[in-house]
DNA sequence: TCACGCCTCCTCCCGAAGGAGGAGGCCCTC
DNA sequence: GAGGGCCTCCTCCTTCGGGAGGAGGCGTGA
């Protein structure tokens, strides 16, 4: 028997949370608050309160300063944020501030059940598909500028011309024929690119280029062999 | 048949990771490594590495430098970090680094192995011991902007789920994980999208993603339907 | 001169991608 | 009740993408 509330200030949503909560954990309680006020008197007034699901943009608190105020004003109670905001940082901001979980409002049904168990059970909860995604963009920690990233320097001439026109959504055949060389070449090329970048696949290449500016490397280079 | 690689300078700590991982993950093969240096030389050589256990403190590299070092040479490379360290700040360093976990090395062997099997899964495990201790798309929905471009506006709510998906470089498996349906549906509705957008392949249809904000669109429906 | 890196091309092989075509279920509207 | 759109799943088939492994030519620097 747990119990459990949802803040949220959407009537429906919150109904759709009762609705997965009542069908997959069918013996417990669940409180619902539409404000961060109702959920502070709601939490100051149940003491058996197992978990608690906060959303951030609740009408009396703008992003996290409702986990800021939930935590401070009850620091034993575990409380996980479900949001819509999918963003890395947010939820390292949250989990910062004390929060035990991030559930994406996003979530399959199934996943959110997970989730939800596994919060119960005194683990912590985060969306294994936006943590596990390679994008770090911003160490900041301490050391200048290493920053390495994705190695194009380490890439040659030739492999920029072709992760250039990779980047533009070419077919090796495409490549091929741009370059005027076979298109087993342009595989040689695109294979060497990928194990230098440490990409699994020519799309995963070609998000990473984007973050780049490819033609100014290549001119760049150009310029420098004059 | 997992590929997993301890990274720890202490041979008789590897012996006993090995010994747990022996027992608890029998078809398991495990790579060890004494240095940062032995880490990225194994990494790069063995492709089917699932996991690696990254101690903080080798030799040459301190505190998260290997971490850092290991991500940026392979961003695609799940790594753990397994450490006496137990800063609430180093994890969520670890985390802002891409970890996808972390084990304080005075984890009991149960939870170790629990925890090894939430990770090996594709999930991400923190200590909830450490984390449970007390201690947005905001789509700015201006009117102003029609931005119809590729006709984004008839693809139906799940499509754009998988758009959105196909625009963050996922294959059809991965997207048919993500969202609980088989691969066999993923591909008709990717082709559904490839057909709309008027393109002729997923990488054409990506590179005209990356120029609109899905995400918005998204959340710009799901406010309209409540 | 010899080694090394780069570019070029090849074959064999396998898994991912995507089209064609069909089918059942659900829900809404006429 | 009969469409029709959407979501779901299937099979069969072709092409594309990418790894493994090998090989020859060319230029530069030790």
């Amino acid at each position: 028997m747990h119990t459990l509330m949802v803040a949220d200030d959407h009537p429906l949503f919150r109904e759709a949370i009762a609705a997965v909560i009542e069908a997959g954990l069918p013996d417990s309680r669940l409180l619902e608050a539409e404000s961060l006020d109702q959920a502070l008197r709601h939490a100051a007034a149940c003491a058996e309160l197992d978990l608690v699901l906060l959303d951030l943009g609740l009408p009396d608190a703008s992003g996290l300063e409702g986990l800021q105020a939930l935590r401070a004003a009850h620091p034993w109670l575990p409380v996980a944020i479900l949001s819509a905001d999918q963003e890395r940082r947010t939820i390292l901001d949250a989990l910062d501030l004390g929060a035990v979980g991030y559930i994406p409002k996003s979530t399959p049904r199934r996943d959110l059940l997970a989730a939800l168990a596994q919060l119960l059970e005194g683990q912590v909860y985060l969306p294994p598909e936006i943590m596990r995604r390679p994008a770090v963009p911003q160490p900041s920690i301490g050391a200048g500028m290493p920053t390495p990233g994705p190695r194009f320097a380490e890439l040659t001439d030739k492999q920029l011309e072709v992760l250039l026109r990779l980047s533009r959504g070419a077919s090796n055949k495409v490549i091929a024929r741009e370059l005027d060389i076979a298109e087993t070449t342009v595989k040689t090329h695109v294979s060497a690119i990928l194990r230098k970048l440490g990409v699994p696949g020519r799309v995963q290449a070609i998000l990473a280029a984007n973050d780049a500016d490819l033609e100014a490397l290549l001119a760049e280079r150009h310029a420098a062999s004059r």
